[in-house]
DNA sequence: TCTGGGGTCCTAGGACCC
DNA sequence: TCTGGGGTCCTAGGACCC
Protein backbone atom coordinates (compact mmCIF):
# COMPACT_ATOMS: atom_id res chain seq x y z
CA UNK A 1 0.00 0.00 0.00
CA UNK A 2 3.31 2.02 0.52
CA UNK A 3 3.07 4.96 -2.49
CA UNK A 4 -0.65 5.04 -2.88
CA UNK A 5 -0.96 9.27 -2.34
CA UNK A 6 1.29 9.87 -5.17
CA UNK A 7 -0.84 7.73 -7.91
CA UNK A 8 -4.10 8.51 -6.46
CA UNK A 9 -2.72 12.59 -7.30
CA UNK A 10 -3.30 15.73 -5.36
CA UNK A 11 -5.90 18.72 -5.42
CA UNK A 12 -3.89 21.64 -5.75
CA UNK A 13 -5.90 25.20 -5.88
CA UNK A 14 -3.60 27.88 -6.41
CA UNK A 15 -5.71 31.68 -5.23
CA UNK A 16 -5.15 34.89 -6.56
CA UNK A 17 -6.47 37.53 -5.53
CA UNK A 18 -7.42 39.91 -8.54
CA UNK A 19 -5.64 43.42 -8.72
CA UNK A 20 -5.45 43.31 -4.58
CA UNK A 21 -3.75 46.87 -3.79
CA UNK A 22 -6.86 48.28 -5.52
CA UNK A 23 -9.26 46.37 -4.50
CA UNK A 24 -8.35 46.62 -0.75
CA UNK A 25 -8.55 50.39 -1.29
CA UNK A 26 -11.87 49.76 -3.03
CA UNK A 27 -13.24 47.49 -0.51
CA UNK A 28 -11.97 50.47 2.54
CA UNK A 29 -13.65 53.74 0.20
CA UNK A 30 -16.65 52.04 -1.60
CA UNK A 31 -16.63 55.19 -3.44
CA UNK A 32 -13.83 54.17 -5.75
CA UNK A 33 -15.75 51.53 -7.11
CA UNK A 34 -16.25 50.96 -10.55
CA UNK A 35 -13.74 53.78 -11.29
CA UNK A 36 -10.21 53.52 -12.47
CA UNK A 37 -7.81 53.88 -9.73
CA UNK A 38 -4.14 53.05 -9.30
CA UNK A 39 -1.72 52.48 -6.93
CA UNK A 40 1.62 54.68 -7.38
CA UNK A 41 4.64 55.77 -6.04
CA UNK A 42 5.40 59.33 -5.70
CA UNK A 43 6.17 60.75 -9.03
CA UNK A 44 8.76 64.10 -7.36
CA UNK A 45 10.65 60.79 -5.97
CA UNK A 46 10.99 59.32 -9.04
CA UNK A 47 9.07 56.33 -7.77
CA UNK A 48 5.94 57.44 -10.20
CA UNK A 49 5.27 53.39 -11.61
CA UNK A 50 2.09 52.32 -11.55
CA UNK A 51 2.48 48.78 -8.85
CA UNK A 52 -1.04 48.00 -9.67
CA UNK A 53 -4.28 49.07 -11.28
CA UNK A 54 -7.89 48.55 -10.97
CA UNK A 55 -9.78 46.65 -14.31
CA UNK A 56 -11.71 49.70 -15.32
CA UNK A 57 -8.08 51.36 -15.50
CA UNK A 58 -6.55 48.29 -17.58
CA UNK A 59 -9.70 48.72 -19.83
CA UNK A 60 -7.90 52.08 -20.86
CA UNK A 61 -4.51 50.17 -21.11
CA UNK A 62 -2.87 51.43 -18.13
CA UNK A 63 -0.29 48.77 -16.83
CA UNK A 64 2.20 47.62 -13.92
CA UNK A 65 5.12 49.09 -14.09
CA UNK A 66 4.01 52.29 -16.06
CA UNK A 67 4.97 55.78 -15.78
CA UNK A 68 2.44 57.94 -13.97
CA UNK A 69 2.29 60.62 -16.79
CA UNK A 70 1.92 57.75 -19.16
CA UNK A 71 -0.94 56.06 -17.46
CA UNK A 72 -2.40 59.84 -16.47
CA UNK A 73 -2.49 60.60 -20.48
CA UNK A 74 -4.24 56.83 -21.81
CA UNK A 75 -6.91 57.69 -18.84
CA UNK A 76 -6.93 61.21 -17.39
CA UNK A 77 -9.95 60.38 -15.40
CA UNK A 78 -7.40 58.08 -13.16
CA UNK A 79 -7.53 57.99 -9.97
CA UNK A 80 -4.09 57.76 -8.03
CA UNK A 81 -3.43 56.67 -4.31
CA UNK A 82 -0.01 56.10 -2.74
CA UNK A 83 0.37 52.04 -1.81
CA UNK A 84 -0.62 51.37 1.60
CA UNK A 85 1.20 48.02 3.06
CA UNK A 86 -0.26 48.14 6.31
CA UNK A 87 -3.64 48.05 5.17
CA UNK A 88 -2.91 45.28 2.70
CA UNK A 89 -0.88 43.23 4.90
CA UNK A 90 -3.98 43.17 7.25
CA UNK A 91 -6.30 41.98 4.64
CA UNK A 92 -3.79 39.76 3.40
CA UNK A 93 -3.63 38.20 7.00
CA UNK A 94 -7.35 37.74 6.93
CA UNK A 95 -7.33 36.20 3.52
CA UNK A 96 -4.97 33.71 4.38
CA UNK A 97 -6.71 32.70 7.90
CA UNK A 98 -9.63 32.04 5.65
CA UNK A 99 -7.96 29.55 3.56
CA UNK A 100 -6.12 27.78 6.91
CA UNK A 101 -9.65 27.45 8.23
CA UNK A 102 -9.80 24.76 5.37
CA UNK A 103 -6.22 22.97 5.31
CA UNK A 104 -2.88 23.41 7.34
CA UNK A 105 -0.92 23.00 3.80
CA UNK A 106 -1.24 26.39 2.77
CA UNK A 107 1.78 28.24 0.96
CA UNK A 108 1.91 31.86 0.96
CA UNK A 109 3.91 32.92 -1.60
CA UNK A 110 3.29 36.25 -1.72
CA UNK A 111 1.10 39.29 -0.18
CA UNK A 112 -1.69 37.85 -2.51
CA UNK A 113 -1.24 34.51 -3.61
CA UNK A 114 -1.08 31.10 -2.31
CA UNK A 115 -1.32 27.37 -2.70
CA UNK A 116 -3.31 25.08 -0.92
CA UNK A 117 -3.27 21.17 -1.00
CA UNK A 118 -6.96 20.34 -0.70
CA UNK A 119 -6.19 16.42 -1.28
CA UNK A 120 -8.28 14.36 1.13
CA UNK A 121 -10.56 16.93 2.18
CA UNK A 122 -14.18 15.51 1.48
CA UNK A 123 -15.67 16.86 4.87
CA UNK A 124 -15.67 20.15 2.61
CA UNK A 125 -17.40 19.21 -0.57
CA UNK A 126 -16.12 18.52 -3.78
CA UNK A 127 -13.19 20.83 -5.03
CA UNK A 128 -14.98 23.01 -6.98
CA UNK A 129 -17.47 23.38 -3.73
CA UNK A 130 -14.15 24.08 -1.44
CA UNK A 131 -13.40 26.75 -4.24
CA UNK A 132 -16.85 28.07 -4.86
CA UNK A 133 -17.39 28.53 -1.12
CA UNK A 134 -14.26 30.03 -0.31
CA UNK A 135 -14.66 32.93 -3.28
CA UNK A 136 -17.64 33.38 -1.84
CA UNK A 137 -16.67 33.92 1.98
CA UNK A 138 -13.64 36.15 0.85
CA UNK A 139 -16.44 38.44 -1.10
CA UNK A 140 -18.59 38.36 1.21
CA UNK A 141 -16.37 39.05 4.25
CA UNK A 142 -13.30 41.36 2.97
CA UNK A 143 -15.23 43.03 -0.33
CA UNK A 144 -12.00 41.58 -2.01
CA UNK A 145 -12.45 39.37 -5.36
CA UNK A 146 -10.25 36.58 -6.17
CA UNK A 147 -9.41 33.75 -8.67
CA UNK A 148 -8.93 29.95 -8.17
CA UNK A 149 -7.06 27.92 -10.07
CA UNK A 150 -7.80 23.74 -9.69
CA UNK A 151 -5.39 21.33 -10.78
CA UNK A 152 -3.14 18.40 -9.56
CA UNK A 153 0.10 20.79 -9.43
CA UNK A 154 1.58 23.66 -8.32
CA UNK A 155 2.48 24.86 -11.74
CA UNK A 156 -1.12 23.87 -13.42
CA UNK A 157 -3.07 25.47 -10.73
CA UNK A 158 -1.07 28.79 -11.26
CA UNK A 159 -1.59 28.62 -14.91
CA UNK A 160 -5.56 28.00 -14.08
CA UNK A 161 -6.10 30.59 -11.63
CA UNK A 162 -4.69 33.25 -14.89
CA UNK A 163 -6.95 32.07 -17.05
CA UNK A 164 -9.79 33.43 -15.87
CA UNK A 165 -10.27 37.04 -14.06
CA UNK A 166 -11.45 38.49 -12.24
CA UNK A 167 -13.61 36.33 -9.92
CA UNK A 168 -12.81 33.27 -11.76
CA UNK A 169 -12.55 29.01 -11.43
CA UNK A 170 -10.54 27.24 -13.79
CA UNK A 171 -9.76 23.33 -13.38
CA UNK A 172 -7.74 21.85 -15.14
CA UNK A 173 -6.64 18.63 -15.67
CA UNK A 174 -4.23 16.45 -17.31
CA UNK A 175 -6.97 15.84 -20.10
CA UNK A 176 -7.65 19.52 -20.54
CA UNK A 177 -4.01 20.59 -21.18
CA UNK A 178 -3.56 20.08 -24.76
CA UNK A 179 -7.00 22.17 -25.31
CA UNK A 180 -6.12 25.00 -22.75
CA UNK A 181 -2.55 25.41 -21.99
CA UNK A 182 -0.75 24.16 -25.09
CA UNK A 183 -2.33 26.83 -27.52
CA UNK A 184 -1.17 29.75 -25.30
CA UNK A 185 1.87 31.74 -26.56
CA UNK A 186 4.82 30.93 -24.68
CA UNK A 187 5.31 34.88 -23.12
CA UNK A 188 2.38 33.66 -20.98
CA UNK A 189 3.72 30.34 -19.13
CA UNK A 190 4.69 31.23 -15.22
CA UNK A 191 8.99 30.99 -15.47
CA UNK A 192 9.18 31.86 -19.01
CA UNK A 193 9.99 35.80 -19.06
CA UNK A 194 11.10 38.39 -21.99
CA UNK A 195 14.74 37.12 -22.48
CA UNK A 196 14.05 33.46 -22.44
CA UNK A 197 10.91 34.20 -24.56
CA UNK A 198 12.95 35.95 -27.20
CA UNK A 199 15.41 32.61 -26.84
CA UNK A 200 12.71 30.68 -27.58
CA UNK A 201 10.66 32.07 -30.19
CA UNK A 202 14.66 32.34 -32.33
CA UNK A 203 14.04 28.03 -32.24
CA UNK A 204 10.79 28.15 -33.51
CA UNK A 205 8.91 27.85 -30.12
CA UNK A 206 5.68 30.16 -30.09
CA UNK A 207 3.22 28.66 -27.66
CA UNK A 208 3.61 26.20 -24.70
CA UNK A 209 2.82 23.69 -26.80
CA UNK A 210 5.48 23.95 -29.17
CA UNK A 211 7.56 23.84 -25.88
CA UNK A 212 5.84 20.40 -24.73
CA UNK A 213 7.37 19.08 -28.04
CA UNK A 214 10.42 20.75 -27.73
CA UNK A 215 14.06 19.15 -28.70
CA UNK A 216 15.57 18.32 -24.91
CA UNK A 217 18.81 18.41 -25.80
CA UNK A 218 18.47 21.61 -27.60
CA UNK A 219 16.46 23.42 -24.83
CA UNK A 220 19.13 22.10 -22.05
CA UNK A 221 22.01 23.42 -24.30
CA UNK A 222 20.04 27.06 -24.82
CA UNK A 223 18.74 27.42 -20.56
CA UNK A 224 20.20 24.79 -18.29
CA UNK A 225 18.56 22.63 -15.99
CA UNK A 226 15.83 24.98 -16.19
CA UNK A 227 15.40 24.53 -19.52
CA UNK A 228 13.96 20.55 -18.79
CA UNK A 229 12.06 22.30 -15.94
CA UNK A 230 10.05 24.33 -18.75
CA UNK A 231 9.71 21.71 -20.64
CA UNK A 232 8.50 19.35 -17.97
CA UNK A 233 5.97 21.72 -16.72
CA UNK A 234 4.55 22.31 -20.39
CA UNK A 235 3.93 18.72 -20.44
CA UNK A 236 2.07 19.31 -16.89
CA UNK A 237 4.74 17.41 -14.66
CA UNK A 238 5.62 19.29 -11.42
CA UNK A 239 6.07 17.27 -8.27
CA UNK A 240 6.75 20.60 -6.17
CA UNK A 241 5.13 19.91 -2.59
CA UNK A 242 2.84 22.85 -1.04
CA UNK A 243 4.68 23.81 1.47
CA UNK A 244 3.68 25.27 4.54
CA UNK A 245 6.66 26.12 6.03
CA UNK A 246 8.68 27.78 3.39
CA UNK A 247 6.90 31.38 4.25
CA UNK A 248 9.12 31.68 7.40
CA UNK A 249 12.29 30.75 5.54
CA UNK A 250 14.60 33.42 4.38
CA UNK A 251 17.71 33.64 2.81
CA UNK A 252 18.44 37.29 2.66
CA UNK A 253 17.12 40.82 4.17
CA UNK A 254 17.84 43.94 2.25
CA UNK A 255 16.40 47.52 1.52
CA UNK A 256 17.30 49.77 -1.68
CA UNK A 257 16.37 52.87 -2.26
CA UNK A 258 16.12 55.33 -5.70
CA UNK A 259 17.29 59.22 -4.94
CA UNK A 260 14.64 61.88 -5.87
CA UNK A 261 18.09 62.99 -7.71
CA UNK A 262 21.26 61.57 -8.92
CA UNK A 263 24.30 61.99 -6.68
CA UNK A 264 27.92 62.24 -6.00
CA UNK A 265 27.42 64.37 -2.77
CA UNK A 266 28.98 62.04 0.00
CA UNK A 267 26.85 63.71 2.93
CA UNK A 268 24.18 62.50 1.18
CA UNK A 269 25.46 58.63 0.47
CA UNK A 270 26.06 58.30 3.96
CA UNK A 271 22.86 59.49 5.08
CA UNK A 272 21.22 56.99 3.23
CA UNK A 273 23.29 54.23 4.11
CA UNK A 274 22.03 55.12 7.56
CA UNK A 275 18.95 54.65 6.52
CA UNK A 276 19.13 51.34 4.82
CA UNK A 277 21.26 49.48 7.49
CA UNK A 278 18.69 51.15 9.84
CA UNK A 279 15.81 49.17 7.72
CA UNK A 280 17.52 46.02 7.52
CA UNK A 281 18.16 46.04 11.23
CA UNK A 282 14.69 46.57 12.06
CA UNK A 283 13.46 43.87 9.38
CA UNK A 284 15.98 41.43 10.70
CA UNK A 285 14.81 41.80 14.12
CA UNK A 286 11.47 41.14 13.71
CA UNK A 287 12.52 38.17 12.11
CA UNK A 288 15.06 37.24 14.80
CA UNK A 289 17.21 36.99 12.15
CA UNK A 290 21.19 37.38 11.73
CA UNK A 291 23.20 36.75 8.57
CA UNK A 292 26.98 36.38 7.35
CA UNK A 293 27.39 37.88 4.36
CA UNK A 294 26.76 40.84 3.12
CA UNK A 295 25.94 42.91 0.01
CA UNK A 296 26.03 46.69 -1.45
CA UNK A 297 23.86 47.47 -4.38
CA UNK A 298 24.77 50.80 -6.42
CA UNK A 299 22.89 52.16 -9.47
CA UNK A 300 24.78 54.28 -11.90
CA UNK A 301 23.10 57.60 -13.42
CA UNK A 302 22.66 55.46 -16.67
CA UNK A 303 21.02 52.47 -15.09
CA UNK A 304 23.94 50.43 -14.88
CA UNK A 305 24.19 48.10 -11.52
CA UNK A 306 26.69 46.39 -9.64
CA UNK A 307 26.45 44.34 -6.76
CA UNK A 308 29.66 43.51 -4.45
CA UNK A 309 29.37 41.28 -1.47
CA UNK A 310 31.78 39.51 0.95
CA UNK A 311 31.62 36.94 3.09
CA UNK A 312 31.45 37.88 7.10
CA UNK A 313 33.82 36.20 9.90
CA UNK A 314 30.63 35.98 11.54
CA UNK A 315 26.80 36.49 12.36
CA UNK A 316 25.71 39.86 12.78
CA UNK A 317 22.23 41.71 13.15
CA UNK A 318 23.31 45.11 14.48
CA UNK A 319 22.88 48.50 12.38
CA UNK A 320 26.67 49.33 13.67
CA UNK A 321 28.05 45.99 11.65
CA UNK A 322 25.61 46.29 9.04
CA UNK A 323 26.81 49.77 8.32
CA UNK A 324 30.24 49.74 9.01
CA UNK A 325 30.56 46.27 6.51
CA UNK A 326 28.55 48.30 3.82
CA UNK A 327 30.57 51.77 3.49
CA UNK A 328 33.82 49.41 3.66
CA UNK A 329 32.26 47.56 0.24
CA UNK A 330 31.17 51.11 -0.59
CA UNK A 331 34.60 52.43 -0.46
CA UNK A 332 35.91 49.97 -2.28
CA UNK A 333 34.08 49.55 -5.25
CA UNK A 334 31.96 53.22 -5.59
CA UNK A 335 33.44 54.50 -9.37
CA UNK A 336 32.55 58.14 -8.23
CA UNK A 337 29.79 58.65 -10.78
CA UNK A 338 26.76 60.11 -9.73
CA UNK A 339 24.37 57.07 -8.05
CA UNK A 340 20.45 56.46 -8.67
CA UNK A 341 20.20 53.41 -6.15
CA UNK A 342 21.71 52.49 -3.25
CA UNK A 343 20.95 49.00 -1.48
CA UNK A 344 22.17 46.80 1.52
CA UNK A 345 21.32 43.15 1.78
CA UNK A 346 22.35 40.97 4.76
CA UNK A 347 22.66 37.54 2.88
CA UNK A 348 23.51 33.77 4.34
CA UNK A 349 20.75 35.00 6.79
CA UNK A 350 18.32 32.44 8.91
CA UNK A 351 16.66 32.64 12.54
CA UNK A 352 18.94 33.05 15.48
CA UNK A 353 17.50 29.95 16.94
CA UNK A 354 18.44 27.77 13.69
CA UNK A 355 22.01 29.39 14.04
CA UNK A 356 22.70 28.49 17.31
CA UNK A 357 21.56 25.21 16.53
CA UNK A 358 24.25 25.05 13.48
CA UNK A 359 26.70 25.75 15.76
CA UNK A 360 27.22 24.64 19.09
CA UNK A 361 27.85 26.94 21.79
CA UNK A 362 31.49 26.40 21.78
CA UNK A 363 32.27 26.89 18.31
CA UNK A 364 29.94 30.37 18.46
CA UNK A 365 32.10 31.49 21.64
CA UNK A 366 35.08 30.85 19.65
CA UNK A 367 33.58 32.37 16.50
CA UNK A 368 32.75 35.75 18.48
CA UNK A 369 36.17 35.94 19.72
CA UNK A 370 38.46 35.27 16.33
CA UNK A 371 35.77 38.13 14.85
CA UNK A 372 37.06 40.85 17.37
CA UNK A 373 40.43 39.73 16.41
CA UNK A 374 39.67 40.10 13.13
CA UNK A 375 37.98 43.83 13.32
CA UNK A 376 41.26 44.90 15.25
CA UNK A 377 43.20 43.49 12.35
CA UNK A 378 41.61 45.12 9.75
CA UNK A 379 42.08 48.26 11.23
CA UNK A 380 45.38 48.27 11.85
CA UNK A 381 45.89 46.64 8.50
CA UNK A 382 44.41 49.19 6.42
CA UNK A 383 46.32 51.83 8.69
CA UNK A 384 50.35 50.13 8.33
CA UNK A 385 49.69 47.57 5.21
CA UNK A 386 49.14 44.23 3.67
CA UNK A 387 51.27 41.97 5.47
CA UNK A 388 51.17 43.48 9.11
CA UNK A 389 49.07 40.42 10.24
CA UNK A 390 48.99 37.92 7.41
CA UNK A 391 51.16 35.20 10.03
CA UNK A 392 49.06 36.58 12.64
CA UNK A 393 45.99 35.83 10.71
CA UNK A 394 46.67 32.92 9.56
CA UNK A 395 47.67 31.09 12.82
CA UNK A 396 44.36 32.44 14.17
CA UNK A 397 42.80 29.97 11.81
CA UNK A 398 44.54 26.81 13.44
CA UNK A 399 45.11 27.42 16.54
CA UNK A 400 43.80 28.72 20.25
CA UNK A 401 44.70 32.11 21.17
CA UNK A 402 48.21 33.00 22.34
CA UNK A 403 49.50 35.32 24.96
CA UNK A 404 50.44 37.55 22.35
CA UNK A 405 46.69 37.86 20.40
CA UNK A 406 45.37 38.11 24.18
CA UNK A 407 47.60 40.97 24.37
CA UNK A 408 46.77 42.52 21.50
CA UNK A 409 43.13 41.88 21.82
CA UNK A 410 43.13 43.90 25.44
CA UNK A 411 45.20 46.60 24.46
CA UNK A 412 42.92 46.98 21.12
C1' DT B 1 11.00 61.87 -20.70
C1' DC B 2 11.57 56.25 -19.34
C1' DT B 3 11.59 51.81 -16.02
C1' DG B 4 10.30 50.68 -7.68
C1' DG B 5 11.51 47.46 -4.15
C1' DG B 6 11.28 42.95 -2.16
C1' DG B 7 12.99 38.50 -2.94
C1' DT B 8 14.79 33.40 -4.99
C1' DC B 9 17.44 30.45 -7.84
C1' DC B 10 21.05 29.39 -11.23
C1' DT B 11 25.56 29.90 -13.56
C1' DA B 12 30.34 30.52 -14.07
C1' DG B 13 35.11 31.40 -12.97
C1' DG B 14 38.86 31.32 -9.72
C1' DA B 15 40.89 29.69 -5.36
C1' DC B 16 41.95 25.94 -2.81
C1' DC B 17 42.15 21.18 -1.20
C1' DC B 18 42.75 16.29 -1.92
C1' DT C 1 59.32 16.35 -12.51
C1' DC C 2 55.03 16.85 -14.46
C1' DT C 3 50.55 16.07 -14.03
C1' DG C 4 44.49 14.86 -13.74
C1' DG C 5 40.21 15.61 -12.05
C1' DG C 6 36.62 16.12 -8.46
C1' DG C 7 34.51 18.84 -4.81
C1' DT C 8 33.54 23.03 -2.24
C1' DC C 9 33.66 27.88 -1.20
C1' DC C 10 33.46 32.64 -2.61
C1' DT C 11 32.03 36.35 -5.62
C1' DA C 12 29.44 38.65 -9.45
C1' DG C 13 25.87 38.76 -12.45
C1' DG C 14 21.58 37.37 -14.76
C1' DA C 15 16.79 35.82 -15.04
C1' DC C 16 12.53 35.63 -13.01
C1' DC C 17 8.47 36.59 -9.92
C1' DC C 18 5.10 39.66 -7.38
Amino acid sequence: MAQWYPKKGRVIFHVDMNSFYASVEMAYDPSLKGKPLAIAGNPEERKGIVVTSSYEARAKGVKTTMQLWEARKLCPELIVLRPNFERYRTASKEMFQMLAAITPYVQPVSIDEGYMDVTGTEEHGSPIDIAQNLQQKISNELDLPCSIGIAPNKFLAKMASDMKKPMGITILRKRDIEEKLWPLPIEEMYGVGSKTAVKMRAIEIGTIGDLADGDAYQLKQLFGINGERLKNRANGMDERPVDPDAVNEFKSIGSSQTLPVDTTDEAEIRKLMHQLAENVERRMKRKQAAGRSIQIMIRYHDRTTVTRSKKLHDYIDKKDDILYAAEDLFQKHWNTEPIRLLGITVQDADEKQNIARQLDLFTYEKEAEKEKLYTAMDHLTQKYGENTFKQLRDDTDEQPRTSFQKDFLDDF
